[in-house]
DNA sequence: TTTATATATCGTAATATTGCAATATTAAAA
DNA sequence: TTTTAATATTGCAATATTACGATATATAAA
């Protein structure tokens, strides 16, 4: 099939996947790790900063501003770039609750007699 | 090409994209939900819980196992399912540092006369 | 041993992603 | 207006992902 049953899981689950699924490639990491590096928007030449070709580094950004995690603004012959601080938040409280629910000691819940997990 | 030029980037930049690709589908979003809702290790049937096939959601658990964010244990006949602590954390400290880089004002060093992003 | 139950693997079809060359677009500079 | 520079879009080939039926495997129960 390769399409993902996204209509069987609910809003927030979706949510949280896409805003990852944008995170889940190295040069998207690389992006975002050099726009909060710059404290700033940056106007231009992302393309030099990767070693990839520029068609490519231009569908990435495109990803990741259709993902929510970064904004995108054109100043005169050059587009302005930096981070979406929402979608930033969005991704950052999912983990906080995650996280939240999984300081737990999980092995003492499990059956003792097994070594489990 | 459709492979990722994994060997332009660094490990840990991969390294997060890995964790977070394997985020980044609800399925997986449903079953670490699950997995940290229950508090526990659920040995069997998270095939019950989802609405997909038997098969794709064994699938889903071997990406997230491969991963490193779920962990999974032979129980007699069932398996063990549950968090590992080590992947989260790691991907948690992540977002952390993100978002520590994150809360500068970015407008504020933008040139003043554009409305940059 | 036979049967039932739980999970994994294989094979495969449909679709998505990745990467880039070629080309288009758009605005500044000459 | 023509040229230059920066970014986007298109088209396409290679590969990856998603989903599931069929089947394998492995343990528990009868």
């Amino acid at each position: 099939m390769g399409a993902s049953k996204t209509e069987h899981f609910t809003e927030y689950q979706n949510q949280i996947a896409l805003l990852a699924k944008a995170m889940g490639h190295p040069a998207r990491i690389a992006i975002l790790e050099f726009l909060l590096k710059s404290k700033s928007c940056i106007c231009g030449d992302i393309v030099n900063e990767l070693p990839l070709a520029q068609p490519t580094i231009s569908q990435h950004l495109k990803e990741l501003k259709n993902a929510g995690l970064i904004k995108g603004n054109i100043e005169g012959n050059a587009i302005c770039y930096c981070i979406n601080e929402e979608g930033f938040e969005k991704i950052k409280t999912f983990f906080e609750t995650l996280t939240s629910k999984s300081n737990s000691n999980l092995s003492s819940e499990c059956n003792p007699n097994e070594t489990c997990c």
